[in-house]
DNA sequence: CTTGACCCTCCAGTGACTGGAATCTTTATG
DNA sequence: CATAAAGATTCCAGTCACTGGAGGGTCAAG
């Protein structure tokens, strides 16, 4: 199967595809005429990625989960670990930007938006 | 005033405001020495900087905020206008991460963390 | 006169791709 | 059989908003 096919059968691009085995996630066969040769176990790897990827987890952490996943003497408290650190931030993400939200909504009722310069946004954004 | 002090007046560190003036949002004047010296004016520039991106503005946006700003004739609906994108944006956002947050937080809370290597998180990722 | 705190410029790296150029190989069509 | 289109390859550069570091100049204090 080449990179094309890999690519839709896994939902990801297919220059995603050739940065992950640049950074070591996959390694795809290669076949005579230099063409990615990606096996089952390959666009398994490949879905497995997608999917954390959309879960938001760096790099970094997929390649930690792939390596639990493929070690089957892990214990789960190790993938549970990543795991809340990574929900743990998106958590303290979340709070940040609802504070934004809020400040930017308060902001933005207060404007009038219209002809006139006078506007409380930029004068909250000079200091009062 | 040299840099490091507009930088300590500002909140903003050295490298940022140098940063910032080689993209052009800051223009400070050179003594003899090519030091760059800090009026009132920079100093404001830098501040109001430093509160558009605590709001999460990008760059582009906060040059047009910091052009709107300096242009008395503007119309406040110009400035509504980015900051309601921006808005948007942000809220957009905490969506995307609130349902990434309620997947994670299902798929943790179903997951032993222990010593066996059972994982309902890795099966998840892995597609069931 | 030296030490240390500043300041300068320039280059490289971050994360996770994405776009594009230049060059094969394969497949489909006339 | 020629050719064109599709799809593959590598390599380089750019994204965003900084950040770190090397290598060097300037200035005030002791």
């Amino acid at each position: 199967m080449n990179i094309g096919e890999a690519a839709k059968a896994a939902g990801l691009p297919v220059k995603t595809i050739r940065y992950y085995e640049e950074i070591g996630l996959v390694r795809p066969a290669r076949s005579e005429n230099g063409y990615r040769v990606f096996a089952e176990s390959d666009l398994h790897k490949l879905n497995f990625l997608g999917r954390s990827r959309a879960l938001g987890f760096s790099i970094e952490d997929c390649r930690a989960l792939l390596a639990l996943y493929e070690d089957g003497t892990r214990s789960s408290s190790e993938v549970r670990e990543i795991a809340e650190r990574h929900l743990t931030d998106i958590e303290s993400k979340i709070t940040d930007l609802q504070s934004l939200r809020d400040t930017l909504a308060h902001l933005v009722a207060s404007c009038a938006g219209d002809e006139r310069p006078d506007c409380p946004i930029l004068d909250n954004l000079s200091g009062d």
